[in-house]
Parts: C-alpha cells; sequence; structure tokens
DNA sequence: GTAGGTTAAAAAATCGATTATCTTGTCTAA
DNA sequence: TTAGACAAGATAATCGATTTTTTAACCTAC
C-alpha cells in the first residue's frame, strides 16, 4: 500500500457569498452549533431559522438534512431536527478517539510532512499567538484555533483521517465552548501549541505524540469543567 | 475516563414503510452507490432519479444532500451532485483506516462484551453461514454479512467509532463490490469469520485482531483487484 | 484555425402553496 | 378522577412552478 500526501492544509471550509443558499446556511448554523448559539436538546423551529438565517425553505431544509448526516443535528422523522443532547459518556468518548485519532494523524504528519509545512505550520502559530495577544478570543480566534490544529495534521496522508478528526474538533468544541474562556489553563493550553510546533519540526513523532495527549488532556478537563457547569 | 457500554448492535439503518421520502430514498440510494450501481465519477441526473425512485424533488434532495455529507456524494455547487471518483490511493487510505480502527474496536469489544454479545455474534455469524451455503450471494447475503461485521465490534463502547467503522465499510464496498464475487477467497473469507468467534468468545483479543487484520488485508486484495480490473 | 463572446437550451436551486402528520386541549364515558 | 376519543391548530414534509446558473452551440474577429 503507498500513500498520496497532500502536504498543504485545506479545509472543505466556508463557501464564498458566490456559493449556494443552502451552502451559506450550512456554515453558518454548522458555526451556531459549535460555538453553542442552541442549548442542547433543543427542537428547532424551521419557521424561526427562515427568519434568522433569511432563506428559504428549501435550502434551510438541505443544510438541516447535511448537518443531521454530519452528526450535528439529530432528524427525527416527522417531528423535525433537534440540537443532540450533551452527555458526559459522550464527551468521553469523543476525548479517547481524538487521542487515538490526533495522535496517530500527528505521528504520521511529522513523518511526511515537508518544508512547506513546516512553513504552513509556523505561520498558523504565528496567527494564532497574535490573536491571542491581541486578547480577541471571538470567532476569529476560535477560526485560526482550528486551523492550527488541521495543518498540523495536515499531511497525515489520509484524507479520510482529517475528516473524522474535523467531525470530532465540531463535537467536542459543543462542550468547550458552552461558556467563556478560562483565561489560566487557557494560557497553558496556548504554550502546547508553540511547544507542538518546536517539536513539529524537531520531527520528535514520540515526543511530539506525548504533549499532544496532554494537550487534549488539559482540553478535556476544560470542557468537563463547562459541561459540569452548564447542567 | 469512564465509557458506557451498549452491548448490542443496533444500526441507524433502513427506515420502514412509516419513514419519510427523503429517509427511504436515502437508504435506497446509499444501497444502490455501495452495491455499485451507478459509475464512479458519474454525474447525477437529478430527473432521471426522481423517476427511478417514484420521487419528488424536494425529498430526492434532501437525501442527496445526506448523502453528500456522509460522503457517498460530491456536492459541487451549483452543479449538482456525482458519484466520487475510486483511486487506488482512497482504497490504500481507507483499508488502513479500517485497520486501525477495526483493530480498535474488535479489542475493546472483546473487553467489554457480555454474554448477550455472544449470543448475538453467534447467531450473526450462523445467519451469514446459512446464506453462504444457500449460495444466495445477493443483496441479502451483503446485508447479513455487513451486520455480522457491525455485531463483532458493537460492544467497542463508542459510538463514534461505530459510527466511522459502518461510514469506511460503505466506502470500503464501493471497491469491494465493482465486480461478481470471486468464490474462492471469498471461501477463505467466510471461514474467518467464524475464527473471529471463536477468538472473540475465547477472549482472544490479540489473535483476534490480528485475524481481524489478516482478514482486511485478504479483503483487500479482492477489492484491490476488482478496482483494477475495472477501470 | 482559434480565442473570445453571445445566446439558446438544460440543469440546478429556490420559492410559494399544498398535503400529511403530529401535538395539544377538550370532552365524554367508565 | 382518568383513560380514551376527537377536533383544531401547529409543524413537518412534499409538490409544482419559477428563478438563477451553467452548459453547449454557434458566431465573429483576429
Amino acid at each position: 500500500m503507498n500513500n498520496s500526501l497532500p502536504t498543504s492544509a485545506k479545509s472543505l471550509g466556508p463557501v464564498g457569498p458566490a456559493g449556494t443558499a443552502s451552502s451559506r446556511v450550512f456554515d453558518h448554523l454548522r458555526k451556531d452549533l459549535v460555538g453553542g448559539r442552541f442549548v442542547a436538546g433543543e427542537k428547532l423551529a424551521i419557521n424561526a431559522l427562515k427568519e434568522r438565517y433569511q432563506v428559504g425553505l428549501s435550502p434551510l431544509r438541505e443544510a438541516l438534512n447535511r448537518l443531521a448526516a454530519y452528526g450535528l443535528l439529530v432528524q427525527e422523522n416527522q417531528r423535525g431536527f433537534r440540537v443532540p443532547k450533551l452527555s458526559r459518556d459522550e464527551l468521553d468518548d469523543i476525548t479517547q478517539m481524538r487521542l487515538e485519532m490526533e495522535g496517530m494523524a500527528l505521528e504520521r504528519a511529522i513523518a511526511n510532512g515537508d518544508s512547506l509545512w513546516e512553513a504552513d505550520l509556523l505561520a498558523a502559530a504565528h496567527r494564532l499567538k497574535r490573536a491571542d495577544i491581541t486578547l480577541d478570543k471571538g470567532e476569529e480566534w476560535e477560526h485560526l484555533h482550528t486551523q492550527f490544529h488541521r495543518t498540523l495534521v495536515a499531511p497525515c496522508g489520509s484524507v479520510w483521517l482529517l475528516r473524522f478528526i474535523e467531525q470530532l474538533h465540531d463535537q467536542f468544541d459543543r462542550y468547550r465552548r458552552l461558556g467563556p474562556k478560562m483565561p489560566t489553563i487557557r494560557q497553558e493550553l496556548d504554550e502546547q501549541h508553540h511547544q507542538l510546533v518546536e517539536l513539529a519540526l524537531q520531527r520528535e513523532a514520540k515526543a511530539a505524540r506525548e504533549l499532544m495527549d496532554d494537550h487534549i488532556h488539559k482540553s478535556y478537563e476544560v470542557a468537563l469543567k463547562r459541561y459540569q457547569e452548564h447542567v
């Protein structure tokens, strides 16, 4: 078995203003669901969403169907869509899967990544740090944070692995973003980003993976606290 | 971190006649896509599909959107849907992911599975063998085969892992089912199913995983040959 | 001949209205 | 009282028609 190695991070990401109404509302709803702007378990009132996203019924329903297949909504036949419930068990599951999959991906990325990747990685880390300092911890920071983690594992050589990791990140963030930032622990996590870059550039696969494990564990602590406060 | 342990196999599987038109056409299209009834790369003619599945435009488009989010179709903005291309690289990727994830799931299932699981497993293997003997190697056999593999890993304790494995199976089967059955190798594979049950019941996690690896490798050989013949 | 531009036909996406299903509140009978 | 039946309103799902965008064929100018 040989593997192809797309080396640079690219996303299935947001479609521009040129996209279809369906795609735009999908992107928007995805952000809102991940960002915690709906309450878990809530039933979605389709007419309200039409209003909220300024879109017709057909493209809206298409977006909802996509989100359900993606796992950010649950669809119950004949009774519409709801926001999935949160549970400690699921958070644990998601975390365990992140450990396995991002660890694997990081090791492979370190084995495969070329110098373009190194440059991308440094750039992504830099942009993220800038946003840290600016104290702009809003949507923009979230985007750069996602982008950083995406870049880190991008050259792992498996598009399916990348896809699953992205999905797990979205799910994880539903917990992590339940409440406001926690500056103390957040700072630790931000430092780890730079240490991850260090180890990646030095091709220290083992150490990098251990650090990634720790990073995910620390994030888990945050997410769990959020979840427990939020119940 | 603790884990919940749903112990019995259950699927997100086909919705009965009571389901929505959208769900029914989703199930049907999924089967047809996995079963190779569309040619890879083909652009879907929506009007033809309306005809073929006897369904209106709205439910059809909703089903297509779901399938795209699930990975059985690709959606290109403003230019409809097409069947994803096949490639050796992707087959290799899918196979590698199956090895990792099903191996992991099997080990966990063997650690967690209770006696109800043992019964389910024996039953699933038996039903599959019956279909083998009957030489009914059609859609019914495919269903029982899927069901067997699902049962095998069901009590792994991770709903996300199960979800990913199911998705990978669908993708893998797009290759495996490109052509007719190969009786010789197929027989070997069928025997492995029973050996897997043996090892699972004896809780031989290591050995079971090795056998599973071999099983997937053999299936890969079949799928690869199919793919190469098919190009 | 070929690049660039125009237009007619085809296909995709969206809208507005209709139909089917579920939900809720009310009433009746045990 | 309370389980069950029923009707009215609300919501989900679907249909048929319209609008938008792409595709393909043709033409023109260099």
